[in-house]
DNA sequence: TCTGGGGTCCTAGGACCC
DNA sequence: TCTGGGGTCCTAGGACCC
């Protein structure tokens, strides 16, 4: 087999930066719900020591000495510009998995010709077309494409971590078994794919440090230690693809919605408000796939960062009457779920509703369903999405889900002025 | 003061059944 | 006194991914 990884470089920045030119060549950060996180960072911005998930809090200092930039996400735009990429990614081999919102892994098998070059070529298609940096890797697994990808990335990002002509596009199916040796000998056993913080603390335990050293372990070993997902990753390193292509992912088993606070919560009232709203919200979603819940999970938890607080984090799942997709049952059920949890006293930091044992028919398995169930209500929430997806989230909801705006309060100003170009105003270029 | 929001899969252990 | 064993289902928790 062989498969390719074609990944956007740090995509959010770069997506932000079509737009605004202004960003190019200067650290930039977007940052997640509440501006709390670093969710991407631009080159700059990774020279600068900012590291996945730093609280923007810790790193704004940044702004005044390097003119470091934070911007709130926009992940419309971002998944816009993701489909954009993908259709143009799909013509680079006969099959396509579309990995995540800036991945995608296509099978190459059989392509003859030099998949170098075809690769640059493509790589400058997204980049004249969308305006999107990319880098490839190609190996004979979805593991090994993972890790040629990583090459080819940190190659073009840190000169002379790896031998130049491997930067943007990483072939590793072609290289000699010594090659390859050079380049897993200096490359960090955690850059595996999935071998995260806890193995990879593990195995350093070990003295297994590197790629290398990780390949040169038995099977059996790494079976023994780390199960059939480890041992399956280890095999793959050394070329038997276990993980296949998977062209049409299966619809969501769960859905979920969850916020943390921009402010701690305290009483019951505005958990409400809340738990009704990620319940909205998680019935919208699974309308969407087509799906029927029959469980839902409700949570609350305090803050771990926050020390000096008194701790408290319960989940409880409720089993529903029939699969459902009808908000105001959905938000019920939550809410009733909540009023068990929910202890006074506590500041609680994060909420969510978890919409569990998705099934794609409205019966239950082995019943006719015989309830009043609500076809009609089911196509008012249809009909309610559709509104909603035309003039915007939250033009109508459901009275008795109680959502009130403006009570608890999650999305603070944007830090830069609001983006305002839609996609369909964006210059196309072709080639 | 301020710390993301989604998902997946696997395993261990308890309950229950025969 | 001696107190089985195997299968299944469920749940919680832990690991990973982006």
């Amino acid at each position: 087999m062989t498969y390719a990884l074609i990944d956007a470089n740090n995509f959010y920045v770069s997506a932000e930066r079509i737009f605004r030119p202004s960003l190019e060549g200067i650290p930039v950060v977007v940052l997640s719900n509440n501006d709390g996180c670093c969710v991407a960072r631009s080159n700059e911005a990774k020279a600068l020591g900012i590291k996945m998930a730093d609280p923007w809090f810790k790193v704004k200092h940044f702004n005044e000495s390097h003119g470091l930039v934070g911007l709130s996400a926009n992940f419309e735009l971002y998944g816009d510009i993701s489909d954009r990429i993908a259709s143009i990614t799909a013509g680079y081999g006969h099959r396509q998995e579309i990995y995540s919102i800036d991945e995608s892994f296509i099978d190459l098998t059989g392509i003859r010709g030099d998949l170098v070059e075809r690769g640059f070529k493509l790589r400058s298609r997204i980049l004249q077309w969308v305006g999107v940096p990319c880098c490839i890797g190609i190996g004979e697994t979805k593991t090994l494409a993972k890790l040629a990808n990583h090459i080819a990335k940190t190659s073009e990002r840190k000169p002379g971590s790896y031998p130049r002509n491997l930067a943007q596009v990483c072939n590793l199916s072609t290289l000699s078994p010594e090659e390859k040796e050079y380049l897993f000998a200096r490359t960090e056993v955690n850059d595996i794919w999935g071998i995260g913080r806890q193995i990879s603390q593990q195995l350093q335990a070990l003295n297994v440090k590197t790629v290398q050293d990780f390949m040169r372990l038995s099977s059996s070993l790494v079976r023994a230690h780390w199960g059939v997902v480890v041992e399956r990753t280890h095999r793959e390193l050394h070329g038997t693809s276990c993980i296949t292509l998977d062209e049409a992912p299966a619809p969501r088993q769960e859905i979920a919605c969850t916020r943390s606070f921009g402010r701690p919560v305290t009483d019951l009232d505005t958990l409400r408000e809340a738990i009704s709203t990620f319940a909205t919200t998680a019935a919208q979603k699974i309308r969407k796939q087509g799906s029927y819940t029959t469980r839902l999970m409700v949570f609350i938890r305090t803050s771990p960062f926050r020390k000096h607080d008194e701790q408290y984090s319960r989940a409880i799942t409720i089993p529903l009457r029939r699969p459902t997709a009808d908000t105001h049952y959905i938000a019920q059920a939550a809410l009733a779920g909540l009023s068990q949890i929910y202890l006074k006293g506590y500041n609680y930091a994060k909420a969510g509703v978890h919409l569990l044992e998705l099934q794609s028919t409205a019966t239950s398995q082995g019943e006719l369903d015989l309830d009043n169930d609500p076809q009609d209500r089911t196509t008012l929430m249809t009909a309610m999405d559709t509104l909603n997806d035309r003039y915007g989230k939250g033009t109508i909801g459901i009275a008795s889900a109680g959502i009130r705006k403006g009570t608890w309060h999650m999305k603070q100003e944007r830090r830069t002025p609001a983006y305002t170009t839609r996609w369909e105003d964006m210059p196309i270029v072709r080639a």
